[in-house]
DNA sequence: TTGAAAGCGCTAACAG
DNA sequence: CTGTTAGCGCTTTCAA
């Protein structure tokens, strides 16, 4: 059993509420009681159990962090954001992966509620999900990251994506391509999604029909892009570009260059999305659109701080923008 | 406020206790009662209170995890099979990230504690630190990562870090290198660490001296890796293959190579430590010595719950193996 | 400047 | 099968 309050009150022979002065450092205390409280407090090794105290406080010091996979650089780096100024506000915060799946989504929401986190943060799945907007309903306050929900309970940090995707677009134009596929990530049950949407309205600001067959989606990873690019590439060889939604996505179809001895930029330009670390180490380097993870992080930190120091608070969205960094690989 | 085990009981009219049972799924209750309970919980929307619960069980079905850097892919794929296992097993974890800084260990350590983790997982800094021992001393059970320490709170997973260095400095005499210089990485203040003693073995066994200016400690980031290699190779051109403690530091060796003009491997052969996922995407892909980093994390979460589950278990270390990879920088 | 008592939301032990 | 009582370790009134 650990020391607790009890012991060092009677050892000091005070009683346990001197001993949460001291500890909180809440005045009203002779300097000389607090130095002996204090040096019992260090002997013992007493250490104030934040659980006890968050029952009565009802705030517990600690939210919630729900990303897709830590795994992908993209989502670790906006995670650092996050935990940095969590660290900094004397916040602890638990992460949950949660992959392609909806369900675990929806699981690690109402186990991060049921350990009474303060707040959530969190990247959602791009698929629609009427829960979200139930859970939403009856917690308090969560900060979407990438996903626009109007509710007095949420506060949203979004990326540009269809600006983002816009500017590839124009650029593989400006280069002359006139076949641009799009790996466009996971199928939204609704929508069209940010990123696709900047690719068709950059295609139709040329007058370039979009056709639904040069649109793919997929899971947004490397295996994902390689199997799709390759695929693509082999049935449609006439496409001289591609988009990927993600970087992840882009090194599958390098990749997949690589093996059909496609040669990048000539005969197959590449334009990735988040720049994530890898992307200038990767051969050839990759073309993407950089967004700044650890800024997304941080912002959605401080409004989740925000929010939970003001509850009636509501935090109108913030979009970041993002940029198109040009490499090698178009 | 949230909904209580008191407004369900209320609505119900039954006792506490009642409703405890059915949301405890503990039988001894009529299946008329606990359906209508059921009802009445669902209803409400009522969620239990793990803050309240882990006050009396002495459980908070909460672990923590302290990394030096999330961003790091090394510790990413750690940490996703320590949280997988976690997940499992009904276990959230607190992540907590602590860069080169020896206080900040202290800090995450103390605060996790604090917090009442069921058990902490350590991937420490290589740094001696006798707070480490105090602190195990009064809080159990902690799982370390690569760093032996024999303590009956501690399990211990370990890498065989000396047997892959000296694979890999094996591999580069078979090959001719007689100049291996190594990227030793954080310096410990006490003893070697292993992969620089492997390192020294493999030259001694080949009777060549090791001579001390072909060791260069450093934090392992790309950057630093770029800096000191740089320096190194202008000074030491008689130099034709370095090793590098991780695989970062050796994408910044080969970013240096590529800005002096320095062939890899021809004139300068590169191993990396690690193998996180990029190492195969780098050009030119990177030799280097493979870890199971998904089952290390596995591996640790396992034998944590091991510990939590039976408190008075001591448990051997375990020495995962390693395998070196040849690819194409060496 | 200090203490006593109540109670956060829940579980554990024991009755009924 | 169900209820009562006590109390986890702490903070928060309110008194002294």
């Amino acid at each position: 059993m650990a020391i607790t309050m009890k012991d060092v009150a009677e050892k000091a022979g005070v009683s346990i509420k001197t001993v949460s002065r001291v500890v909180n450092n809440q005045g009203e205390i002779s300097a000389e009681t607090r130095q002996r409280i204090e040096a019992i407090i260090a002997e013992l090794g007493y250490r104030p159990n934040l659980v006890a105290r968050s029952l009565i406080t009802q705030r517990t010091l600690t939210i919630g962090l729900i990303v897709v996979d830590i795994t992908n650089p993209f989502f670790a780096e906006v995670a650092r954001g996050v935990q940095d100024v969590a660290r900094q506000n004397g916040y602890n915060v638990l992460l949950c992966n949660i992959d392609d799946n909806l369900h675990e989504q929806q699981k690690a929401l109402e186990s991060l509620a049921a350990h009474s986190v303060d707040g959530i943060i969190l990247f959602p799945l791009e698929y629609y999900d009427d829960r979200l907007l139930s859970f939403v309903n009856q917690y308090r306050p969560v900060v979407l990251i990438n996903h626009l929900l109007q509710h007095p309970n949420v506060a949203v940090v979004l990326l540009d994506g269809a600006h983002g995707v816009q500017q590839a677009v124009n650029h593989l134009l400006e280069r002359g391509h006139q076949e641009i596929a799009m790996l466009a990530g996971p199928k939204p049950i609704t929508g069209r999604g940010q990123r696709l949407q900047g690719y068709q309205t950059a295609l139709q600001g040329q007058g370039l029909a979009d056709s639904a067959n040069r649109v793919i989606f997929s899971i947004p990873t490397q295996a994902q892009g390689y199997e799709q690019s390759k695929q693509l590439l082999s049935q449609h060889p006439h496409i001289t570009a591609i988009i990927a939604y993600n970087d992840l996505l882009a090194f599958g179809v390098i990749q997949a260059c690589r093996e059909l001895n496609i040669v990048i930029p000539d005969q197959c330009a590449i334009v990735g999305f988040d720049d994530i670390y890898f992307s200038n180490l990767v051969h050839p380097a990759l073309s993407t659109v950089r967004v700044n993870k650890y800024e997304v992080g941080q912002q959605a930190m401080t409004r989740l701080l925000t929010m939970i120091n003001d509850p009636k608070l509501t935090i109108s969205p913030i979009k970041l923008g993002v940029e198109l960094i040009v490499r090698e690989s178009s």
